[in-house]
DNA sequence: GACCTGCTGCGGCTTG
C-alpha cells in the first residue's frame, strides 16, 4: 500500500561508492521505515541487523538535509527541504530512542551508532541514558536530549514520569526495540510495551522497530510489539535476514562410556577433553555453564591443571561485582584471554570478535539458548559459528544428539507474551500520574491498545485506577496508598511529589534475590553471596568466590567481610537460582531419539557412544517406543520406587509426582517421598506400588486436574511467596533508598504480611488472583501439564518391574539421596541440625506476631 | 560403582 516517500537508488549509489554492498533484507527494512512502516528484524547475530534498522532513520535524516555539508550524500536531500530545515549539526530534535535491554550493550551500541551517522556524513548526538549514566550528563539531558538516545525500559519509564515528557519525547519519529526477544517473555517486555503506547500517543505516526533473535513465535514477537494502535499503515513488515548462520555442534564424546557417569551435572570427567580444546581448538574460548557455583568449580580445576594459565583464565556471573565483570569483558574485547568460564551473563553481549570457540558444559535446557551461545564466536557475516558440547553424565549425549536434529529442523522455543499482569500497570498509572496526568478514558483506550492489556475489562481497569487512588478496601486507611488523585479538570495526577519520588525508587519489573554483599576487609567488593549461605558459615571458614580462596572474618549489617585464605579448598556456594526446565522443543527431540534407540537405529556419533547404555537399559527393563510411556517399578535397601520418564522437564515432573502421589494415597493411605529431573519423576515409600494398568491410568487422568494439583501443592504457600514480587512492582513495597541496604528477608516478611491482610480483609484483591495465576503458569507450568497428561492419555503404559536400578533410574535415584545424606561433616550437620530445631522451636511466636498484624508487632512475645 | 545443580536483567532522593 505505502509508497516508499524516497527514492533509494542515491543512497545505494553512495554505499556502493564506498565498496559496499547491503544484504538484501537491509534494503528491505529501509525501504519499509522510509515507506512509514514499523517491523521487526529477524536476522542472525553478527550479520548487520543493527544496521539494518539503523539506516532507516539515518538515509531519512539525511535526504531531509540533516547533512553536515558538502559531505557525500548531500545530493540525497532535496532542495526544498534544506531549505525549510534550519537544524544545525548536532543540534537536531531527539528524533530516535534506541532501547536495549542491557546496559552493558549500550555503550557498543553507541559507538556503532555514531561510527554509521558519521559514513553518512551526519553528526548526530548520540547518548546513553540508564542508571549508570553520570549526574552532570543528566542534567544536561534535562534541559536538552540528544538526536538519538540509548536507554533501557526501566528508564524511558522514569523519563515518562516526568512533566514535561510529552514536550521533551514529542519530536521523536522512531522507537528501536534491540534484543526484543530477551524482553517479550518477562514483565519488563509489558512494561515495554506499556512505553511505547505512551510514545505513540505522543507522536502519532512514530515508527516501532524491533530486532530478535529466532523464536518460535516471531509473527506473534511483531505483533505484540506494534500493538494494535502501531504498525504504521501495513500491520507491520516481518524482516527476514536471508539464509541460516552456520552453526557447527560437535559433540565431546567420552572416551570410554562404560566408565562415564549415569548421573551428576558436574561434568569434571572431561576435564582433560575441554583443555585439550582450550589449548587447541581455538584463542579465545568462551566455556558455558549452567549455574554460579558450576562456573566457580571448573575455574578452579582448570587452573589447579595447568597453573601456567594463571591470568589467561577469567569468570563472569551473575553475582559477581559489575566492576570485576567489566574488566573481564574489557579483556574478553582486547583478545588477551584464553578463556572466560561463564553462565548466562554472557549470553547475549557485545560483538565479542575474538572469540573463536564456544564450550557448552552440561544440558543447553534449550534449542534457541544453545543457539544464542553458539552465536557468541563467529560473531562476523560469513563466519562459521563453533560450540563443543560436553556432555556430564550419559543421557546428555541423548540431548545433545536431540538438540542437533531440533536445529536442523528449526525447531525453535516460543517465548510467550504476559497478559493481564496488573501490578505492572499499576506501576504505570502511577508514573502517568507523575508525568504530566492522564484522562482516564483515553488512558484506558491507549493501554487496551497494547498486547498486555488489548483484553483488560472495565472492571479490571477501575480496580487498577481505584487501587492507585486508595490502595483497595483493606489499604484504603493508610494514606501513603492514596497515591493518584482526580483533579477538578478530570486529570489524575499524583497526590504529591513525594509520591512520584517513591515511583522512581522502586521503577521495574526486577525483583532481586535475597543476597548479602562480599567484600574484602580493606574495602573491595567482590560481588555477593545469598543470606543463608554465610548464615552457615562461622568466622574462620574458608569459602571460594569470584575465583579465590577467601576467609570469613566478619558479618556485618548486609556485608560479609572476607580475606584472601591461605587453605587450598573451601567450599563453594550455591545460589538458589530458577529452576530452568527442559524446554517443550528439546524435550520433543529427545524423545524422538529415544524412539529410535527403542527401533535399534543408532545414527549420530552420540548415539552410538550412548548404545551400549541404553541397550542395558532395554534389557534391564525397557525403552519406550514410539506411543509408548514407561513406568518402572523397584526396590532397593530405602524401600519402594516408582519411576516415570515422561520428558517433560523438570517442572512437569514436580507437580506430576506430587499429583500422582496425592492420588494414589487417596486409593490406599501412604506416604511418599519424591524427587524429579528433566528426564522423570521418582515416587518412594516403604509399601509396594501396584503394578495395575487401570491404577496408572487414573492416576494420570486429566480429570479434576486443576483441583487435584492445587491441593497437593501448598498452592496457597507459593502464592503467598510469590506476592513478593507482585507486591514489590505494584508499589506496595517501598524499597529501602540508594545505599540502605534492607535485609531481603524483611522484604519477604512485609510482602508476606500483606498477602496475609489482603487475604482476610480484601479476598477480591485482583493482585492476589494474579499471585495464583503466575502461580499456576510459571512455576507448576500448568499449561504445559496439561498437554503433557492429554499426550499421555494416547500412549500405552510399558509398567516393568525391575530388579536393581537402571541408567534411567539411578540419576533419579542418586538425587534423591543427597537430600538424605550430608558430605558435611558430622559436627557441621549437628551444628546446622540445632541451628533448624532451635529455628522451629521459635516458629510458632513468630506466627503469633504476623497473626496479629491488625495491631502492632509485639515485641516482647 | 556410578552422585557436589539450579540463569539473566533494571532502577533510585536531596537542589544550590
Amino acid at each position: 500500500m505505502t509508497k516508499p516517500a524516497v527514492n533509494l537508488e542515491p543512497a545505494l549509489k553512495w554505499f556502493a561508492a564506498r565498496g559496499w554492498t547491503p544484504f538484501e533484507f537491509q534494503r528491505e527494512a529501509w525501504m519499509s521505515y522510509l515507506g512509514g512502516e514499523s517491523g521487526l528484524v529477524n536476522a542472525p547475530t553478527g550479520t548487520g541487523k543493527t544496521l539494518a534498522v539503523w539506516m532507516g532513520p539515518l538515509i531519512e535524516a539525511a535526504i531531509e538535509g540533516g547533512v553536515s555539508g558538502g559531505s557525500g550524500v548531500a545530493e540525497m536531500a532535496t532542495p526544498s527541504v534544506k531549505k525549510r530545515r534550519g537544524w544545525r549539526d548536532g543540534a537536531e530534535p531527539l528524533r530516535v530512542i534506541w532501547l536495549t535491554p542491557l546496559r552493558a550493550l549500550a555503550a557498543d551500541v553507541q559507538k556503532a551508532l555514531s561510527a554509521a551517522a558519521e559514513g553518512l556524513g551526519l553528526r548526530w548526538n548520540v547518548e546513553l541514558r540508564t542508571g549508570d549514566t553520570s549526574a552532570s550528563l543528566r542534567a544536561k539531558q534535562k534541559e536538552r536530549l540528544p538526536t538519538c538516545l540509548i536507554t533501557t525500559p526501566e528508564s524511558l519509564a522514569l523519563m515518562l514520569s516526568y512533566a514535561d515528557a510529552a514536550a521533551k519525547l514529542g519530536t521523536l519519529r522512531a522507537v528501536v526495540v534491540d534484543e526484543w526477544h530477551e524482553l517479550i517473555g518477562s514483565k519488563r517486555g509489558v512494561q515495554t510495551e506499556l512505553g511505547l503506547a505512551r510514545l505513540r500517543t505522543m507522536n502519532p505516526g512514530l515508527r516501532v522497530w524491533g530486532l530478535s533473535a529466532t523464536l518460535g513465535n516471531l509473527g506473534q514477537a511483531m505483533e505484540v510489539l506494534l500493538g494494535s494502535g502501531g504498525g504504521g499503515s501495513g500491520g507491520g513488515r516481518l524482516v527476514r535476514g536471508e539464509g541460516r548462520k552456520a552453526v557447527d555442534v560437535e559433540t565431546l564424546i567420552p572416551a570410554d562410556i562404560e566408565r562415564f557417569p549415569w548421573a551428576g551435572h558436574l561434568g569434571l570427567r572431561q576435564l582433560p577433553g575441554v583443555l585439550e580444546k582450550l589449548e587447541h581448538g581455538g584463542k579465545t574460548t568462551l566455556l558455558f555453564t549452567n549455574t554460579r557455583s558450576q562456573t566457580e568449580i571448573w575455574f578452579q580445576s582448570i587452573l589447579r591443571t595447568r597453573p601456567d594459565w594463571i591470568g589467561q583464565v577469567a569468570l563472569h556471573h551473575g553475582s559477581l561485582d559489575r566492576g570485576l565483570r567489566a574488566r573481564v569483558e574489557e579483556h574478553l574485547k582486547a583478545g588477551t584471554l584464553r578463556c572466560v568460564v561463564c553462565t548466562s551473563s554472557l549470553d547475549l553481549g557485545v560483538d565479542f570478535q575474538p572469540v573463536d570457540q564456544v564450550i557448552q558444559i552440561g544440558s543447553p535446557k534449550g534449542v534457541a539458548r544453545l543457539l544464542q551461545r553458539a552465536g557468541r564466536s563467529g560473531h562476523q557475516p560469513g563466519m562459521v559459528s563453533r560450540v563443543v558440547c560436553v556432555p556430564t553424565n550419559a543421557m546428555e549425549l541423548v540431548e545433545f544428539a536431540g538438540v542437533r536434529d531440533a536445529i536442523a529442523a528449526g525447531a525453535i522455543e516460543s517465548k510467550m507474551p504476559l497478559r493481564g499482569a496488573l501490578d505492572v500497570l499499576v506501576q504505570h498509572l502511577v508514573g502517568v500520574a507523575a508525568g504530566g496526568g492522564f484522562v482516564e478514558r483515553e488512558l484506558l483506550a491507549e493501554v487496551r491498545g497494547t498486547h498486555a492489556f488489548g483484553g483488560i475489562t472495565d472492571e479490571e481497569w477501575a480496580w487498577c485506577v481505584g487501587f492507585a487512588r486508595g490502595g483497595g478496601a483493606a489499604m484504603g486507611n493508610y494514606p501513603q496508598y492514596a497515591r493518584i488523585v482526580e483533579g477538578e479538570d478530570g486529570v489524575f495526577r499524583v497526590a504529591s511529589p513525594m509520591v512520584a519520588r517513591v515511583y522512581r525508587l522502586g521503577v521495574g519489573t526486577i525483583v532481586s534475590d535475597a543476597s548479602m554483599t562480599v567484600a574484602l576487609v580493606r574495602g573491595r567488593r567482590l560481588g555477593s553471596i545469598e543470606e543463608g549461605f554465610i548464615a552457615r558459615m562461622a568466622p574462620g571458614d574458608v569459602f571460594t568466590f569470584a575465583g579465590r580462596l577467601l576467609k570469613l572474618v566478619r558479618v556485618r549489617e548486609m556485608t560479609a567481610y572476607v580475606e584472601p585464605a591461605k587453605r587450598k579448598s573451601g567450599r563453594v556456594p550455591s545460589w538458589q537460582g530458577a529452576r530452568m526446565p527442559l524446554s517443550v522443543e528439546l524435550s520433543a527431540a529427545v524423545r524422538v531419539k529415544l524412539d529410535e534407540a527403542s527401533r535399534g537405529v543408532f545414527e549420530s556419533a552420540e548415539m552410538r557412544s550412548v548404545e551400549p547404555l541404553l541397550r542395558l537399559q532395554q534389557r534391564w527393563s525397557g525403552l519406550p517406543g514410539p506411543g509408548e510411556i514407561l513406568i518402572e517399578l523397584a526396590a532397593t535397601r530405602e524401600g519402594k520406587h516408582a519411576f516415570v520418564y515422561p520428558l517433560e522437564g523438570r517442572l512437569v515432573h514436580e507437580g506430576l509426582a506430587a499429583l500422582l502421589a496425592y492420588r494414589l494415597a487417596r486409593l490406599k493411605p501412604r506416604s511418599f517421598s519424591m524427587a524429579a529431573s528433566d528426564f522423570g519423576l521418582e515416587l518412594s515409600s516403604p509399601d509396594e506400588f501396584d503394578a495395575e494398568d487401570s491404577t496408572w491410568r487414573s492416576a494420570l487422568s486429566t480429570e479434576r486436574l486443576a483441583e487435584d494439583l492445587l491441593a497437593c501443592m501448598n498452592a496457597a504457600e507459593l502464592a503467598r511467596r510469590q506476592f513478593r514480587e507482585i507486591a514489590r512492582v505494584a508499589g506496595l513495597i517501598i524499597p529501602g533508598f540508594p545505599g540502605q541496604a534492607r535485609s531481603q528477608r524483611h522484604v519477604q516478611a512485609s510482602s508476606e504480611l500483606f498477602f496475609d491482610v489482603l487475604s482476610e480483609f480484601e479476598p477480591r484483591n485482583l493482585l492476589l488472583d494474579q499471585a495464583r495465576r503466575e502461580v499456576l503458569e510459571r512455576q507448576l507450568e500448568f499449561a504445559r501439564l496439561r498437554r503433557t497428561l492429554e499426550r499421555i492419555q494416547g500412549l500405552r503404559l510399558l509398567i516393568v518391574k525391575t530388579d536393581r536400578l537402571t541408567p534411567f533410574s539411578f540419576p533419579l535415584w542418586a538425587d534423591s539421596l543427597r537430600e538424605q545424606l550430608s558430605t558435611e561433616k558430622w559436627t557441621d550437620r549437628v551444628q546446622r541440625m540445632r541451628v533448624v530445631l532451635e529455628s522451629a522451636a521459635n516458629e510458632p511466636v513468630v506466627r503469633r506476631q504476623r497473626r496479629s498484624t491488625k495491631g502492632a508487632l509485639r515485641a516482647d512475645d
